[in-house]
DNA sequence: GAGCACTGC
């Protein structure tokens, strides 16, 4: 057994295993150095209080984890992989025996799925717990629960370096605080006069001009980003050449090896200019002056868009003093901060944690799958944004994965998978579609750091001709990879490729694939449909297919042919990125973006034919009105996916048409267009419509808040008595095809138990101004009910499109009234003229249920 | 003209 050498956190052992004896949590403050990652949990283990189970160290990174368990294994004399391992993804040196397991946040949720209540642990240490990772939160919440409802005697124990630990230690249930000693020098900070108006870079000239002299270490300059680094590189050449000085760059994307350079040791002096990979990730040995820019780039996440934004922040105070401690590592140092010390107070306390700044999907369906049924309901230790919660829950209901809150089949299947939902789903739809092995590249490439080289020129496609344009970015580089893998080809159309980042992503992309292959399919339809292999432009349709499953929010419609501007659903404006070869298909995914201030910025984009939309979510819309100033009727038809408008036109009848005649003329269109005569699933039809009948049974009314239907539903209602008698006719088809994504959502959801409409309802239908101009009637003047419908206030508004300001209730009762008896007979006649082979009764109320709306047999 | 840092049975 070593000589042990003595730390900081030693002396305060005595007092966190007293705590621990009754007290089920521990918050543990302790400056970085004092040594708590590796002396803690071998004290807890030798002081016997894990008992029988398992000590789990919670480390934010892999190298951390491996690193850890490397440390105490030495500092116990005991073989890694025994008494003491880590797993990490990918790799793993632990055996069921093993006490003391170092892990990532990502295993222990895993762990968390398998085995809800973590029956095997008995202890849990989260280390570095002020970095306030998502992951991190998410299972400190977790594990709290399950502390507070099953397993009184899991003992929790939170690490943290600089977070004020009061917050934490009332979360778990006001238990004792210990803090350590650190070992750290003192650092002198200085400030600087705010020149606001100089730009950061040259102001880091200077600053490093000042440090060099008085200060005799490396030295450390915190940048925002790689832009930043780069300028200040070209700036600093001959100011480091004079000072015998090397200018080296460090950020995450650089290769290992470029990092390494970095990190070993030097003859001459270092001046490294980093981004925040240096205030967590990395230790620079004889840093003794720190620059600090003051400036971040974060991600955010834009609940409104549904998208992810990269903004430049200021720093919180936390992360200025964690940077300016890297000067104190090995002896006194100096930070400069590029900021007036009066400033100092106006920046934020704590960095915002990810929990408040990050897209939900992911957790929301981990808490569901857990077992929580009400995420708003649930006790984090700090509760994420509601609109953030409530963006999951509509991504993930889109996705399939979640239904009346509660998840499906599906998203069973999905949490298994370690990638967002979104990716997720494109990999069981790739397998249903016979894929799995592209979609699982395709998962893997847009989760994992990008292979591809930046500088990338040679895919510029202001300098290539149609021949190069592309269906979809994304499958380029799938294809480049797998043309990788086949041939070890670097040079691809697509760019060229990091050796070492493509193999690191082929791991990826075997893991995934070994996961969705192996999912035991708990229903039908996660099932492959077919097992025929497939080729060719089916190969690539089959998987372009499931990217539009895991992004239907994200459709876009160019502007004009050619063009780089389009607009995607939700109405904002999007732009390809030069690099982008997606030019000539009309309709296609904006699958990496980068949301500014303006347009949306589409980095890889995925070429969509039209047919693929799924035909419950495109919409036809007929909207007849009445132009009071040029005493005109217009009609105006329109499809739509979402809010995106697919195509549209407008006619004006000619002079003398009454409303009767353009509706008439409307329906025959709608119909035409929205009826898949040979779909099966037309046959649903009577389903959805049973649905409508149980909750509007006496109304004699159908109710629906959007635009689609009312041009044809007040004349059908008008001859009807109840909508059983609609649902019978071979209008129901009409009626099934028009109706929205949303309607069907809203009739899958509500209907029937939740709403009860009692005979002779009334119903308000509700004047729209923006859809000028429309006439708010009362539709129980028109039908002479009596009672007011239970229903949620504005929940079922309906509006009639087709009235002018000028008619008035009797007429619209009067036009729908001779619409019915003589227009359609005319319909009829018409429609049996189109389609022949179906059978279209003589008097539509006297068709059966089974009839399935006249489809052929 | 547009790229912080991590991470997953």
């Amino acid at each position: 057994m070593p000589a042990l050498p003595s730390l900081p956190i030693d002396v305060v052992l005595p007092e966190l295993l007293a705590a621990l004896q009754h007290s089920s949590s521990v918050v543990l403050q302790a400056p970085t150095g004092a040594g708590k990652t590796t002396r803690v949990p071998p004290a807890i283990l030798d002081a016997g209080l894990a008992e029988s189970g398992q000590i789990l160290l919670l480390e934010p990174r892999r190298l951390a984890a491996r690193a850890a368990a490397r440390r105490m294994a030495f500092e116990r004399g005991v073989t890694l992989g025994e008494e003491v391992g880590y797993q990490v993804r990918f790799d793993q040196r632990c055996t069921r025996q093993t006490r003391l397991l170092a892990i990532t946040d990502g295993i222990l949720l895993r762990r968390l799925q398998d085995d809800p209540f973590l029956e095997s642990v008995s202890v849990i240490l989260f280390d570095e717990f002020h970095e306030r990772s998502l992951n991190l939160d998410l299972t400190l919440a977790m594990a709290r629960r399950v502390q507070q409802t099953v397993r009184p005697d899991l003992k929790l124990i939170v690490m943290s370096a600089t977070l004020a630990a009061g917050p934490v230690a009332k979360y778990l249930g006001d238990c004792p605080i210990i803090t350590s000693e650190g070992r750290l020098h003192p650092v002198e900070i200085r400030y600087r006069p705010a020149i606001t108006s100089q730009p950061v870079v040259d102001q880091v000239v200077s600053a490093v001009d000042d440090l060099l002299i008085s200060t005799p270490g490396n030295l450390l300059v915190f940048l925002p980003g790689v832009r930043e680094i780069q300028q200040a590189g070209d700036r600093l050449g001959t100011l480091a050449e004079q000072a015998k000085a090397i200018v080296l760059p460090l950020y995450g994307d650089l290769s290992p090896e470029q990092q390494d350079r970095v990190l070993s040791p030097q003859t001459q002096r270092k001046i490294v200019l980093a981004t925040n990979v240096a205030e967590t990730s990395v230790t620079i040995d004889g840093v003794t002056g720190v620059i600090d820019s003051g400036q971040v780039r974060q991600m955010q996440f834009d609940p409104g868009l549904g998208l992810d934004r990269l903004v430049l922040t200021k720093i919180s105070q936390a992360s200025s003093d964690q940077r300016a401690g890297r000067a104190g590592r090995t002896q006194p140092g100096v930070c400069l901060r590029l900021w007036m010390e009066r400033e100092q107070r106006g920046l934020a306390a704590d960095t915002e944690p990810e929990i408040r700044r990050v897209d939900l999907a992911g957790p929301v369906l981990e808490l569901l799958c857990w077992g929580e049924s009400d995420i708003t309901a649930f006790p984090w230790f700090e509760a994420p944004r509601p609109e953030a919660v409530a963006q999951a829950i509509s991504l993930l209901t889109s996705l399939g994965a979640i239904k009346d809150g509660q998840p499906t089949d599906i998203g069973r299947q999905m949490v298994q998978l370690p990638v967002h939902p979104r990716l997720a789903r494109l990999l069981i739809e790739g397998h249903r579609n016979g894929v799995s092995d592209r979609a699982a590249w395709m998962a893997a490439l847009l989760t994992e750091r990008d292979p591809f080289e930046r500088a990338d020129y040679a895919r510029k496609s202001g300098s290539l001709g149609p021949a190069h344009y592309s269906f979809s970015d994304v499958l380029d580089r799938v294809q480049a990879l797998e043309e990788f893998t086949a041939r070890g080809r670097t040079d691809t159309t697509a760019g060229r490729l990091h050796p070492g980042a493509a193999r690191f992503l082929q791991q990826a992309q075997q893991q995934l694939l070994r996961l969705v292959n192996s999912d035991r399919p708990t229903s039908a339809n996660t099932r492959p449909r077919s097992t025929q292999p497939k080729q060719g432009w089916e190969r690539d349709e089959a998987v372009l297919k499931a990217l539009l499953t895991a992004f239907p929010d994200r459709v876009a419609r160019r502007r004009e042919p050619l063009n780089r501007k389009g607009v995607m659903v939700g109405g904002r404006g999007i732009r390809l990125a030069d690099s982008s070869l997606v030019l000539q298909p009309e309709l296609f995914l904006c699958v990496d973006t980068d949301a500014g201030q303006g347009e949306i910025f589409v980095r890889q984009a995925s070429g969509i034919e039209r047919d693929w939309l799924p035909a419950n979510q495109v919409e036809v819309t007929i909207d007849v009105t009445f132009d009071s100033t040029q005493e005109k009727i217009v009609a105006q038809r329109r499809t739509r996916y979402f809010d995106l408008i697919l195509d549209e036109s407008a006619t004006t009848p000619p002079s003398g048409s009454n409303v009767s005649d353009v509706l008439a003329e409307a329906a025959l269109k709608n119909l035409d267009r929205a009826i898949p005569w040979d779909d099966p699933a037309v046959s649903s039809v009577i389903t959805r419509v049973r649905c409508l009948k149980t909750w509007l049974p006496d109304c004699g009314l159908p109710a629906f808040d959007d635009s689609t239907l009312e041009n044809l539903l007040p004349s059908l209602c008008s001859g009807c008595r109840s909508f059983a008698d609609l649902h019978r006719a071979p209008w129901a088809a009409a009626l099934r095809a028009s109706l929205t994504y949303q309607q069907q959502q809203f009739l899958d959801r509500e209907a029937p138990e939740r709403i009860q409409v009692p005979s002779g309802s009334q119903i308000t239908v509700h004047y729209e101004p923006e859809r000028s101009p429309i006439l708010a009637v009362r539709i129980q003047e028109l039908f002479g009910l009596k009672e007011t419908p239970r229903i949620a206030a504005g929940r079922i508004p309906v509006v009639l499109h087709l009235l002018g300001p000028n008619y008035r209730p009797q007429q619209i009762t009067d036009d729908l009234k001779s619409f019915w008896n003589n227009t359609y007979p005319e319909v009829r006649k018409e429609l049996k003229r189109r389609y022949p082979k179906h059978s279209w009764p003589e008097d539509p109320w006297s068709a059966t249920p089974e009839n399935k709306g006249g489809r052929r047999a």
